[in-house]
RNA sequence: GCGGAUGUGGUGAAAUUGGUAGACACGCUAGACUUAGGAUCUAGUGCCGUGAGGUGUGUGGGUUCGACUCCCUCCAUCCGCACCA
C-alpha cells in the first residue's frame, strides 16, 4: 500500500484531538520552554501559503523540544479587534463579531489541517469580554501611575499625590511635560478638576490635547507606526496633523530603559537597531542664549556644545513660540508669510523637499552666552518644532545644513577647527581639534564636548541633556470595533470604573458610523446599552490595534483565570518567551509596545521579568510567483514562452492552479474564462505550451496567491510542511515556487517504502546486531539534525533527512532499532506520517511524542582511514586514502611517494608541506 | 544622506572554528522498465575545452601554505529611518 497521505493526517488530527494531546499543564515535569507565534488578524482571505512559514518553524521547534523532555507552551489566538471587520459592518450592517468569528473558524480549519501542536484550550481572542477585561484592567493601571525619575520605574500616583500634599511639585522628579510649579498649599487649595488636569501630566496613561496623525477617511487618529510616508498604513489614505484631546501612553518614560533592554535580548542587529532609531537617543547638552532687548531666553538643544564658538546664527522653527514676538517690525510681514506657507506645506512635502533651502531673518539678535556677540536670529522650516526645543544653535563650519544655510544667505561661516579647510562644506566629522574656542583650544571632538558642558553648567548657561524621538503613542482610536476604555466622565473629569464593573463590554449600535456631530460610533449607544454607565458618559473612543497585543502573551500561561490577568505563579512558571517568530513589520509597533507594557507590568510587580521575548526570528516574506501566457494581439492566439523572440506579445497574468512545472494546462485555461475556449496556441517543438514567470507579491488580481489548502489537498500537510522549511533559510524572503514540492513528497514516499512493504505493513525487523552503516548514517543525522535545530537552520535538516533516506535504501537497511529512532528525528518535521509508522512498526498509538530523542554516539562515526584531499598549493588536486592512526611524517612521506603526486610536482621539490590530519595535506611548490 | 541585510550553477540553496566550493532538491540530457505515470530505477549535469587542462563564490586589492569564510575598496539589490540639531 503506497503512502496514503489524506487518510494518514485526518486521522491523526482527530486522534490528537480527541486525546487532547498537546494540552499542556505547568504540572508536567521537565523545563519549560515557550514558544510564541505572532498571532494572526483573521482576515477575511484566510490562509496563503506565507502565513504559515513561521507557524510550522515554531511547531518544528515546539515539538523537537517535547521530545527533549521540555514541558513546552505552544499556543495560538487571534488578534481579533481591527479595521476590516468594521469595514465590512459598515457596508452591510453584520455585527463585526460575526464576521470575526466567521474568519476565526475558517482560520482554524486552515490551522489544523496543517498538524500544529498547538494547546487550543489555551486559545485568546483580544475582542472576547474575558479577554478585554484585562486589557482593561491594565489601562487602569497605567492610568494610576506615572513614571519616577528616580526609582527609574512606575509608581502609584497616590505616592506622587503624597508628595505634592507635603511638598508640592519642586522636587518631585517624574516624567513629565508639565514645567509650571506648585507648594503643597498651592496643591490643596486646588479644586478637584484642577487636580485632575495636572495629574494627567503624569500619568503614564492620559488624556491630552494634542497634535495627532488624523485620517479623514478612515475617520480616526493612527499612531506614528501606522503612518507610512504621510499615508495610513492600511489603505494608503491622507494623514493630516490636527490637534485632538486623545488618550495617549507615556512610553517616553520608559525610552532608555527600552534602549537599555535591546542589549539583553537576542533579536537580529537590523530589528534592534530600528527599535534604536525609532527610539532615537542623542546625547547633549541644552544652551540657553538671551536675547537682545528682551527678557526671554531661546534654549537650543547641541550633540556638539564643544563647537559652541562656531555658532554665527541661530534657526528658529517656524512654528516656534517666541516667533512672533522677537520679530523686528520691519521683518514681520516677510515671518508670517513664510510662517504661513510652512504650515500648509504638508508634513510629506517638508520630506520630500530636503534640498532646496528656505528661511527668513526675525531681524531679532541673541547673545551668545560665551562671548557675548550678537547673532541673528532665523526662521527655518528645516528645524523642527516637534524635535528638541525647536530651536538651533547653528554653526555652519560643522553641520552641513547649517552650512548650506550660511553660503545661501551669505551669512559669514567662522572656521574653528584648526587646520582643516571648509571651503568646499562643513566639517561634520568627530575628528580634528579646535581653534579660536578660548577655553577649548586644542581640545578634541570628545574632550571638546565634556569641558563645554562642564563650563556651561558652572556658569549656568547650559545643562547636559539626553533627547528622545520617541514619542508618546496616541492611544485612542474613533471606532467600534476595539475595547472599549473602563472610563466615564463627570463634570468632563475622567474616572475609571471600579474592578468588580470590568468589562465595560461594548455597547450595541444601531450603525459603526461616526454620529452626525463627528463623534465616535460608540456615542450612538445609549445609556441602557451599556453594561455599566456611570457618570455623565461613558468614553466614546475605543483603544488601538495594539492594545490586546501588548500582552497576549502572558494571558496564553493563564487563559481562564477570572480573578488576574495571570497569576503570579503561572508567569512565574512560564517566564519569558524564549523563542517568538514573526513578521519584521512589527518593528516599532507591536514588539516596542510589548516591550513597554512588560517593563510597566514588571515595575508594578505583577510579573518577573521585564523583556517579554527572549530570543526574536523574523521570518521572511514569502512572494508570489505568477505565470503568464502570451497573446499575439488581437487574437485568441498564445504563443509558448521560448517561441515569442520577435513577436509583439501581450503577457496575461494566468492563474497559477493551470500552471505545472511552467507548462501551461490547456484544458483547464480554455475553461477558465470564457473568452478562451476556443484559444489557439503555438507550442514548443515538444508539443507543451511553455509559461512565463516574475516574482511579485501575492495577490488576487495577480492570479499568483497559493492558498496551503490546494496543497495539502494534493501532497499533503507533512509534504508541505516539509517543503517550506527546505525552501531556504527562515529569515529569508523568497519566492514561492511549487516547483521543487514534488523533490520532498518523494523523499516521504521513498522514505514510507523503508518502513512498509506493498501490503502496507511493516518490513522492519529487530536485528541482534545493526549494520555499521546504518548505525553511522543514523548517528550522523542525529548529530547534524541536533545541531541544526539548535541554532534554527531548518531547512539544511530536511536535506539530512533526505541524505539518511537515501543511504538507508541503498543499505536496504530494515533494522527496527535504527528506523525507530530516525522516526522520532524526523518526526517534528512530519508529525502524522511519523506518528502512523510509528504504530505500523508495533509502537503503541500515539506515542511517538512521549518518545526519548535519540542520543548521538561518537563511536559510530569513528573511522580508521580518511580520503585525504590532495592539494598543490591550495588546490584540491586527487584524493588518496591513508589510515588516520599514522603520524604526521608518515603521512607526508607516503603522500610524497605517490605517482600522482610526482606527477604534480613535475620534477620540482616541494618548498613546504601542510599536513592536517584528518582534513587535508597540501603541498606549497 | 544614515543605518541594517544580502550578493555562490538554469532555479531554491549547502559549506558551523579559514582546510575537497556547489551537499540536498528542482530543472534539464540520455537510458531502463512498464495495462503511459505527476511512478520507479540507472548515468550525467558550474563554465570554457574533443582532450590534457584551464577557470570559477558581485568588483578590485590584501593577509595566509590555503579565503565563499578574515581585512580594505568599489558596485548592485532589498529593507528600515530620514532636514533629529
Amino acid at each position: 500500500m503506497e503512502y496514503n497521505f489524506r487518510e494518514i493526517e485526518s486521522k491523526w488530527i482527530s486522534f490528537w484531538k480527541a486525546n487532547g494531546s498537546y494540552n499542556v499543564s505547568e504540572n508536567s515535569p521537565g523545563e519549560k520552554y515557550y514558544v510564541l507565534d505572532m498571532f494572526p488578524y483573521p482576515s477575511g482571505a484566510g490562509l496563503h501559503v506565507g502565513h504559515p512559514l513561521g507557524y510550522i518553524a515554531s511547531d518544528v521547534i515546539a515539538r523537537y523540544k517535547k521530545l527533549l523532555g521540555y514541558n513546552v507552551l505552544h499556543p495560538m489566538g487571534y488578534d481579533s479587534f481591527g479595521l476590516p471587520a468594521e469595514q465590512y459592518a459598515i457596508q452591510t450592517g453584520q455585527h463585526p463579531a460575526v464576521t470575526t468569528n466567521k474568519n476565526i473558524e475558517r482560520y482554524r480549519d486552515q490551522l489544523d489541517q496543517l498538524g500544529f501542536c498547538y494547546d487550543w484550550e489555551r486559545e485568546v481572542r483580544t475582542s472576547s469580554p474575558e479577554y478585554y477585561k484585562w486589557t482593561q484592567w491594565i489601562f487602569k493601571q497605567l492610568f494610576d501611575c506615572y513614571y519616577d525619575k528616580e526609582s527609574k520605574q512606575a509608581e502609584r500616583i497616590s505616592k506622587l499625590i503624597e508628595q505634592f500634599e507635603l511638598t508640592g511639585n519642586a522636587n518631585v522628579k517624574a516624567e513629565t511635560e508639565f514645567d509650571k510649579t506648585f507648594s503643597a498649599s498651592d496643591w490643596k487649595g486646588f479644586d478637584n478638576a484642577k487636580k485632575e488636569t495636572i495629574l494627567q501630566e503624569y500619568r503614564l496613561a492620559y488624556l491630552a490635547e494634542s497634535w495627532v496623525n488624523w485620517c479623514p477617511e478612515l475617520g480616526t487618529v493612527l499612531a506614528n507606526d501606522e503612518v507610512v510616508n504621510g499615508k495610513s498604513e492600511r489603505g494608503g489614505h491622507p494623514v493630516l496633523q490636527k490637534k485632538m484631546r486623545q488618550w495617549s501612553m507615556r512610553i517616553k518614560a520608559y525610552s532608555e530603559r527600552l534602549l537599555q533592554g535591546l542589549n539583553e535580548i537576542d533579536w537580529t542587529d537590523s530589528l534592534k537597531e530600528q527599535q534604536r532609531n525609532w527610539i532615537g537617543k542623542s546625547v547633549g547638552c541644552s544652551v540657553s542664549f538671551s536675547l537682545d532687548n528682551h527678557d526671554k531666553k531661546i534654549e537650543v538643544f547641541t550633540t556638539r556644545p564643544d563647537t559652541i564658538y562656531g555658532v554665527s546664527f541661530m534657526v528658529l522653527a517656524p512654528e516656534h513660540p517666541y516667533v512672533k514676538e522677537i520679530t523686528t517690525q520691519n521683518n514681520t510681514s516677510a515671518v508670517k508669510s513664510y510662517q504661513e506657507s510652512a504650515s500648509k506645506k504638508s508634513e510629506r512635502d517638508r520630506q520630500s523637499d530636503v534640498k532646496s533651502i528656505s528661511g527668513v531673518n526675525t531681524g531679532a539678535f541673541a547673545i551668545h552666552p560665551l562671548s557675548g556677540e550678537k547673532i541673528e536670529i532665523w526662521i527655518a522650516d528645516y528645524v523642527l518644532a516637534s524635535y528638541g526645543t525647536g530651536a538651533v544653535m547653528a554653526v555652519p563650519c560643522g553641520d552641513q545644513r547649517d552650512y548650506d544655510f550660511a553660503k545661501h544667505f551669505g551669512i559669514a561661516i567662522k572656521n574653528i577647527f584648526k587646520d582643516i579647510e571648509i571651503e568646499e562644506g562643513a566639517h561634520t566629522e568627530k575628528t580634528g581639534t579646535l581653534k579660536g574656542s578660548d577655553f577649548l583650544n586644542n581640545l578634541t571632538v570628545s574632550e571638546g564636548i565634556k569641558k563645554a558642558i562642564t563650563v556651561l553648567e558652572e556658569r549656568g548657561i547650559g545643562k547636559g541633556k539626553t533627547n528622545y524621538r520617541l514619542r508618546d503613542a496616541v492611544f485612542s482610536r474613533q471606532r467600534y470595533w476595539g475595547e472599549p476604555f473602563p472610563v466615564y466622565y463627570e463634570n468632563d473629569i475622567p474616572k475609571t470604573v471600579d474592578d468588580a464593573q470590568l468589562p465595560i463590554e461594548l455597547p450595541k449600535v444601531d450603525s459603526y458610523l461616526p454620529t452626525k456631530d463627528g463623534e465616535p460610533p460608540l456615542a450612538r449607544a445609549d445609556k441602557s446599552a451599556w453594561n455599566h454607565f456611570e457618570g455623565d458618559r461613558m468614553e466614546f473612543n475605543t483603544m488601538p490595534g495594539w492594545a490586546g497585543s501588548s500582552w497576549y502573551f502572558l494571558r496564553y500561561m493563564d487563559p481562564k483565570n477570572l480573578n488576574e490577568f495571570v497569576s503570579k505563579e503561572r508567569s512565574d512558571y512560564w517566564g519569558q518567551v524564549d523563542l517568538y517568530i514573526g513578521g519584521a513589520e512589527h518593528a516599532t509597533g507591536h514588539l516596542l509596545y510589548a516591550r513597554f507594557w512588560t517593563k510597566f507590568l514588571f515595575d508594578q510587580g505583577y510579573i518577573s521579568f521585564d523583556e517579554p521575548f527572549k530570543k526574536l526570528i523574523n521570518q521572511g516574506m514569502i512572494l508570489g510567483k505568477s505565470s503568464f501566457v502570451y497573446r499575439l494581439p488581437d487574437t485568441n492566439t498564445f504563443i509558448s514562452k521560448n517561441k515569442i523572440e520577435g513577436q509583439n506579445v501581450q503577457a496575461i497574468h494566468v492563474d497559477i492552479s493551470l500552471v505545472e512545472n511552467n507548462h501551461l494546462n490547456i484544458d483547464g485555461f480554455k475553461n477558465w474564462r470564457k473568452e478562451y475556449r476556443n484559444a489557439t496556441f503555438i507550442y514548443e517543438d515538444d508539443g507543451a505550451y511553455i509559461c512565463g514567470d516574475e516574482v511579485e507579491k501575492m495577490s488576487k488580481s495577480k492570479y499568483n496567491v497559493q492558498t496551503p489548502d490546494e496543497l495539502i489537498q494534493k501532497y499533503g500537510a507533512d509534504t508541505l510542511r516539509l517543503y517550506e522549511m527546505f525552501l531556504g533559510p527562515i529569515e529569508q524572503s523568497k519566492p514561492w515556487d511549487t516547483k521543487g514540492i514534488s523533490g520532498v513528497h518523494n523523499f516521504l514516499r521513498k522514505c514510507w517504502r523503508l518502513y512498509c512493504g506493498p501490503d502496507g505493513s511493516s518490513i522492519l525487523q529487530f536485528q541482534q546486531e545493526p549494520k555499521k552503516a546504518s548505525l553511522k548514517t543514523l548517528h550522523k543525522t542525529i548529530k547534524k539534525v541536533r545541531e541544526d535545530l539548535d541554532r534554527f537552520s531548518l531547512n539544511t535538516c530536511v536535506s539530512s533527512f533526505m541524505i539518511a533516506v537515501n543511504e538507508f535504501t541503498e543499505q536496504k537497511c530494515n533494522d527496527l532499532e535504527v528506523m525507530q529512532q530516525f522516526l522520532i528525528l524526523l518526526a517534528p518535521y512530519a508529525p502524522h506520517f511519523c506518528e502512523e509508522l510509528w504504530m505500523k512498526i508495533g509502537k503503541e498509538e500515539g506515542t511517538l511524542f512521549t518518545a526519548k530523542y535519540p542520543v548521538f554516539d561518537q563511536s559510530h562515526l569513528v573511522e580508521d582511514s580518511f580520503d585525504y584531499p590532495i592539494s598543490f598549493n591550495g588546490k584540491m588536486r586527487f584524493k588518496a586514502n591513508f589510515s588516520l592512526s599514522l603520524s604526521r611524517d608518515e603521512l607526508q612521506s607516503q603522500v610524497e611517494a605517490l605517482e600522482l603526486t610526482k606527477k604534480w610536482l613535475d620534477g620540482k621539490t616541494p618548498k613546504k608541506v601542510i599536513v592536517v590530519p584528518g582534513k587535508i595535506v597540501n603541498i606549497v611548490v
